[in-house]
DNA sequence: CTCGGTGCAAATGCTTTGCAATGTC
DNA sequence: GACATTGCAAAGCATTTGCACCGAG
């Protein structure tokens, strides 16, 4: 995954969506976004930033955090704790959670039955789905032998 | 459903976890829950006890939720919002959820195939499932229509 | 030059907590 | 009696907002 492609995808978002302007927090954000492994949150990616010289507020990573969701750059979960949380969705599978209670680990899956039957359930509801998430919340191996 | 049956199950959740008591406010707040239908918040819950007479804090009513969490009664979920949302799991089948992003309605949907699907990840994974939750998030058929 | 975007700090709103009084066991 | 539980109000905390300045188009 090239971050350039990356970058394309948020201009046309942008050009898209008229009024909505290229800034380099913007993209900056996004740097960082692609550069991250797994999930992370907000307050973690914002420090990150600092720490890396960039100059941004708070305020303009939840906005940009956001627009990338809306641009489907990233995805966001909200697991058990009180913070949501996001990964980058760009050239990565549709899968799905499981979510140890005991350690907090996550383990990711990907299952194309299970794409089918939210196909079919979308079907027979007449729905249009968007985005989908399944959390399967129980005991991983490590913390059932302890 | 009884809620009787939802007593007997909460005392025993209650004598089991040692020094932990039975107190009438949770039996009153347990009560108030089986009497919803559907989705509802921590804070309608507690008026209602409220207009109905019952004297109770906040506090009480989330300390309450979530030893019903726990004791397997209710359900806790988080939508797109901020509010967490609960529902009397007691007598109820598992099921899944379409969640509106344009009107926030939420349309339920069992699936067995789902549920096999579920338990063939957790073998394969090796993680013992506790609970799970499936949402699908998109436009349901009233809204795409306007 | 026009508005949308940014940074800050303050506000918001759900949920938790500290503590004295209360009631269960 | 001992100590878990309650109620109240205050504290926490992730996220949002208001507003003056800045800068993209």
């Amino acid at each position: 995954m090239r971050a350039e492609a990356a970058h394309d995808i948020l201009k046309k978002y942008l050009r898209e969506n008229r009024n909505l302007r290229s800034t380099p927090e913007r993209f900056a954000i996004l740097d960082a976004v692609l550069q991250t492994q797994g999930h992370f949150d907000a307050e973690s990616l914002y420090y990150r930033l600092i720490s890396d010289g960039v100059k941004v507020s708070k305020a303009t990573v939840y906005n940009t955090l956001g627009l990338l969701l809306n641009a489907g750059l990233v995805s966001k979960y909200r697991f058990a704790e009180k913070t949501s949380r996001y990964e980058k969705a760009f050239g990565r599978p549709q899968h799905h959670h499981l979510v140890c209670l005991a350690c907090g680990d996550i383990i990711e899956f990907v299952s194309d039955r299970l794409e089918r039957i939210q196909e079919e359930v979308c079907g027979e509801k007449d729905f249009t789905p968007q985005s989908s998430s399944l959390q399967i919340f129980g005991t991983c191996a490590r913390c059932r032998k302890k």
